[in-house]
DNA sequence: CATTTTGGAAACAGATCTGTTTCCTTCATG
DNA sequence: CATGAAGGAAACAGATCTGTTTCCAAAATG
């Protein structure tokens, strides 16, 4: 295994494992057992526990934006339909195995001291996917698309949570979704500029 | 001070901190200082430090529960209003400067193998809170209140998440409220007998 | 081939963790 | 007053934590 390659394997074991198990719980003993190298190895590649941290959010933001956008995209081609589309995406992941909630929303539970890089990351994150909400309603027509990409991103963040206590992991993103086409539904008749003749 | 004050005394104590710095970030050296006991103390009134985890999260969840309710009935009297003043008492619970989220959302992030007293807590709670928010749904008169309640649930959720990361706190319960009343709305609309000559 | 870099295994240091114990004092209750 | 429970301070045990170092093998590089 080549140096970068073995860098990425440890990103990738600490992603896991602290997904699953939160970051104190998480030693490095632990980490360097799961990816099968050395402490030396791992304090060759980063200076602190604290860095490997930073290095796993870093990865992994761009690693489930990637994955979760592309997926919203398969999934529907109209603006409109793929903002609904985010839900189902949610709905799957909501579902997979290995589904411990957000890595973000966990982490500043961890991280409580204001402005250090763990923080400034998860805030990073959420700003990148409220960002992709947004671009996704203007694209749907809709002037001011901000206002509704807050409330669906909190109808989002609450899925997930709501998705991590829950037994019912599904359900979580079936109600986000339908509240979602509400408040969709609303906001499109809200610009119409004739009052259309619907009941 | 007499024994069970003491007793209590730790259990404020360790809420404060496992609030604020989580769980495993805190030990037990940092509490018994915090609360101005001796070890032997602590664990005299707790088997072990899981079982003042438990005992913090059990507390927590009824005067919480309480403080919340009571907050609510303070604000607004019928039922439709209270279900709105629900998000005016979170906006002011985020700027508390004492707020760091939600400590059973934060809990299931540290905790995840399942069925665990401390998960079974948690879910407890917020059962409790969505059927608090269930039972105002149906005192407006609306049938059917469950989809609406696990809707505005989904809101508060994610207004608490979203608040704990932003800077801007208060804003998150102002979104979360803006949707709330689309969806009331919209449940109101949905259950009346006859159309209304509304635009 | 010789040299340097790299990695693994493991010991190690020093801190911190949970939980126990010892010693002594305080205090409540008989 | 006498007895016994309770609490504080602190040592202690044993585990675990992060991070360093040593020793040796492997592998890459000149």
């Amino acid at each position: 295994m080549k140096q970068s390659e073995r860098r990425e394997h440890l990103i990738d074991t600490a992603i896991t494992l602290f997904s699953k198990n939160g970051f104190h719980a998480t030693g490095v003993d632990t980490i360097i057992a799961a990816a099968g190298v050395s402490k030396k190895t791992l304090y060759r590649h980063f200076r602190s526990k604290d860095e490997l941290i930073l290095a796993a959010l870093r990865k992994y933001s761009g690693q489930f934006r990637n994955g979760f956008m592309r997926d919203v995209e398969w999934r529907a081609t109209a603006p409109r339909d793929r903002v609904l589309a985010i839900f189902d995406a949610a709905h799957d992941w909501f579902e997979d195995k290995s589904f411990y909630g957000c890595m973000y929303i966990n982490a500043i539970g961890e991280f409580s001291a204001p402005n250090t890089p763990v923080r400034i990351v998860c805030k990073e994150f959420k700003t990148l996917m409220r960002s992709y909400m947004e671009q996704l309603i203007r694209d749907m027509g809709i002037d001011n698309a901000e206002p509704l990409a807050e409330e669906l991103a909190l109808l989002l963040e609450g899925a997930i949570v709501t998705a991590q206590v829950s037994e019912n992991k599904g359900r979580a993103a079936t109600v986000a979704k339908s509240a979602a086409k509400a408040l969709i539904e609303k906001a499109e008749k809200g610009h119409l500029p004739i009052t259309p003749s619907e009941v």
